[in-house]
DNA sequence: AACAGGAACAACCGCCTCTCG
DNA sequence: ACGAGAGGCGGTTGTTCCTGT
C-alpha cells in the first residue's frame, strides 16, 4: 500500500511548456512550496512539473554561454567524477545538470576530441615524445595535476562568487520574449493567450496597469492570478541582492523590462520575506543542490583549503552568492 | 531564396534508490 | 517487512535554430 500516484497517465501533457503553464507552476510553488506540484491545474505530471522548475524556472539559473572558467570547471570534474552531472553542477550552483549536460555533450567532447587528436598527431610527429599523457614522468604528472587542481580551485572560487543575477522573473520574462519572437510560427491556438500575457506581463512589470484594451485579449483569471504572485514571489527572490550592492548595480543588471519589474518588487518587499520564511523556498532551491550530492566532503576540503576557507564552505551550504576581494 | 546538414537545447524515458503507508 | 509511488539521475530523442551551399 504506497502513496497515491501522483498522476494517472492518461490525459497527461507533454511537450514544451507554454508561458501560461510556466506562470501557473511559479505561483503554485510560491504558494506551496517546491515539493511535489499536485493539482496544479496544469495537466503534466509531477515529474514534468519538478524538472520544469529546477531547470528552467528555480530563481538563480544562469543561462547562456558558458565562460572559460565554467568550461574548465566542467572539463576537471568530468575527469574527477565521470558524467556524474548532478554532483558536477554542485559545484556551478549557478548551472543545471541537464544543462551541464548538454553542453558537454554538444561543446565539450567535441573540443576534447579535437585536441586529442591535434596531440597524438603531434605525439606521431615525434617518435621520441615521451610527453604524451601516458609516458609522463611521475613527476610531470605530479606537477601537470597540480597545475590542474589549481584551475580548478580559481574556477570555482569565481563561479561562487557570481551574484544570483537571475530569477524566475526574469526566465518567464525571457521565455515570454523569446515565445513572442517565435509567435507565428507557434500554435495559433495558444498565441492570443500568451499574447495577452505578454501584454498584461509588461503592462504590470512597468507599473503602467493591467491590460489596458479589452480587444486585446483579456487574460485568464488563473494567469492573472500567477502573475499577481509571480511578482510577489520575485521581489522576495531580490531580497536576496547582496545588501552591499546599490540601486544603480541593481538596475545594471536588470534588462530593460525587469528594470520596471524591481519597481514593483520593492513595493511588495514586506511579503517576500514572508514567503521566503514560511515556504522554504530559496533555500529549497540550494538545499536540492547541496544536500542531495555530498559524497565529495573530502574533495571539497581539499579545495578549500586556503583561509578563507569556511566563508566559502559556508557559501556552498548556504548558496548565497557574495562578493569577493 | 531555398534547401540540406549540423548544432543546440528542451524534454522525455527508463532505471535505480528512497520513502511512506 | 513489503510493495508502490516519489524522487533523482544519466542517457537519449525530437524539435528548432543556424549556417553554408
Amino acid at each position: 500500500m504506497g502513496r497515491p500516484p501522483c498522476c494517472d497517465k492518461i490525459g497527461v501533457k507533454k511537450g514544451p511548456w507554454m508561458p501560461e503553464e510556466d506562470i501557473i507552476l511559479v505561483s503554485y510553488i510560491q504558494e506551496h512550496g517546491p515539493g511535489v506540484p499536485t493539482n496544479t491545474r496544469l495537466l503534466r505530471c509531477s515529474k514534468s512539473c519538478r524538472l520544469r522548475w529546477t531547470n528552467y524556472l528555480r530563481p538563480g539559473i544562469k543561462r547562456g554561454n558558458f565562460n572559460e572558467h565554467e568550461e574548465n570547471m566542467i572539463i576537471h570534474f568530468q575527469g574527477l567524477l565521470g558524467n556524474r552531472w548532478a554532483a558536477i553542477a554542485t559545484y556551478l550552483p549557478q548551472r543545471t545538470d541537464n544543462d551541464i549536460k548538454n553542453y558537454w555533450n554538444t561543446h565539450l567532447q567535441k573540443k576534447l576530441k579535437k585536441l586529442q587528436r591535434h596531440d597524438d598527431e603531434n605525439n606521431q610527429k615525434g617518435k621520441s615524445a615521451k610527453s604524451s599523457s601516458q609516458s609522463i614522468s611521475g613527476g610531470q604528472w605530479e606537477r601537470r595535476l597540480q597545475t590542474d587542481i589549481h584551475t580548478a580551485k580559481k574556477a570555482l572560487s569565481e563561479a561562487l562568487s557570481l551574484n544570483q543575477k537571475t530569477n524566475s522573473a526574469d526566465n518567464i520574462s525571457r521565455l515570454l520574449q523569446n515565445w513572442m519572437k517565435n509567435s507565428p510560427k507557434s500554435s495559433q491556438s495558444m498565441s492570443n493567450s500568451a499574447t495577452a500575457s505578454q501584454s498584461s506581463f509588461n503592462n504590470l512589470s512597468t507599473g503602467t496597469g493591467s491590460s489596458s484594451s479589452p480587444s486585446e485579449g483579456t487574460m485568464d483569471a488563473p494567469i492573472q492570478e500567477g502573475l499577481n504572485s509571480l511578482f510577489s514571489f520575485s521581489s522576495s527572490y531580490n531580497s536576496d541582492v547582496p545588501q552591499s550592492m546599490s540601486a544603480d548595480d541593481v538596475d545594471a543588471f536588470i534588462p530593460d523590462q525587469n528594470a520596471g519589474m524591481l519597481q514593483v518588487e520593492s513595493n511588495n518587499k514586506h511579503n517576500l520575506s514572508n514567503f521566503k520564511n514560511e515556504s522554504g523556498f530559496f533555500q529549497e532551491g540550494s538545499k536540492q543542490i547541496f544536500e542531495t550530492e555530498l559524497p565529495l566532503t573530502l574533495l571539497e576540503d581539499w579545495l578549500f583549503d586556503d583561509s578563507n576557507a569556511q566563508t566559502q564552505k559556508e557559501l556552498m551550504r548556504t548558496g548565497i552568492g557574495m562578493e569577493w576581494p
